[in-house]
DNA sequence: AATGGGAGCAACCGCTAGTGA
DNA sequence: TTCACTAGCGGTTGCTCCCAT
């Protein structure tokens, strides 16, 4: 197999922490020319970067609709039912948290979850100061700089969000997989059900008949009949399909 | 007040897969 | 078919922050 190195360093690429100058230097490039050929991003932009750095910086950071902020407990639900599916496939478990790197994804489960037996009380105390902390701050940094990107997807949010379009929480869909679940989000059922038809995973479709009480059983002998669409699932779940959209844990 | 250590995260590194000439 | 190039993935490292002592 060959062994291929992003171009060598010729004037010597810069390596380390990123700086907003260079963020916002690759942020319009990326703008202006799209995304790809990384190589010529780094000679083109001005950023002193290899490619592979400037491909990295876009896709975990400067990318429009990175959710920043931290797991929430329907994530994190995904993410454990998806690893023990999948294991280290953290880009295919990105795939269904949308708004979440594969990187982000892996460093969290790294923190939370591969030493959790190691996990003390004194963690556990530290956890819970920090989530106060982190509440009592939530709402400050909302008032604040609610457009830096920084925190978007925070319970603080949620809250607004559940106010502002009526409460209906997020369920979880739960397609039978013989003895396996898999949780998927209400707002991505549409790109979630495309990618398994693609997988082949389960070739086919929701059986919106049995979709009560937030859960749908998958049926084979539906397969192609109907192309699942965000919509679908919405009156699957008796919601109004054109208004169905994501926000943070709660769909309006 | 100083400092040692753990947690969290951004970034790097090495490798593989895909693609086109 | 081979080879050069590109994109992407998963593992690892290193830095920063914060807490406990």
């Amino acid at each position: 197999m060959i062994t291929w190195a992003w171009p060598a360093p010729e004037k010597g690429w810069r390596k380390g922490p990123w700086t907003p100058e260079e963020d916002k230097l690759l942020s319009e490039y990326v703008k202006l020319n799209g995304e790809g050929r990384w190589s010529s991003v780094a000679r083109c932009s001005g950023v002193n970067r290899s490619g592979k750095s400037c491909r990295l910086r876009w896709v975990n950071y400067l990318r429009p609709g990175l959710k920043r902020g931290q797991i929430t407990p329907q994530e994190e639900g995904i993410i454990i039912e998806l690893h023990a599916l999948w294991g280290n496939k953290w880009s295919t478990i990105a795939r269904y948290l949308p708004g979440r790197t594969d990187n982000e994804i892996k460093n969290y489960w790294r923190t939370h979850f591969k030493n959790k037996d190691k996990s003390s009380k004194t963690h556990e105390k530290r956890k819970s100061s920090e989530l106060k902390q982190k509440r009592n701050n939530q709402q400050q940094e909302d008032d604040n700089r609610p457009e830096d990107g920084k925190r978007v997807g925070s319970s603080a949010n949620n809250e607004k969000l559940q106010e502002e379009h009526g409460k209906q929480e997020l369920h979880f869909i739960c397609p039978i997989l013989g003895d396996q679940t898999l949780p998927v989000m209400f707002q991505d059922a549409a790109p979630w059900t495309e990618l398994v038809a693609e997988d082949g995973l389960w070739g086919g479709l929701w059986n919106i008949e049995n979709g009560q009480e937030g859960r749908a059983d998958y049926n084979n002998t539906n397969c192609n009949k109907m192309a699942v669409q965000n919509q679908a699932s919405a009156l699957a779940f008796g919601g109004d399909p054109s208004t169905c959209f994501y926000t943070g844990g709660y769909i309006s």
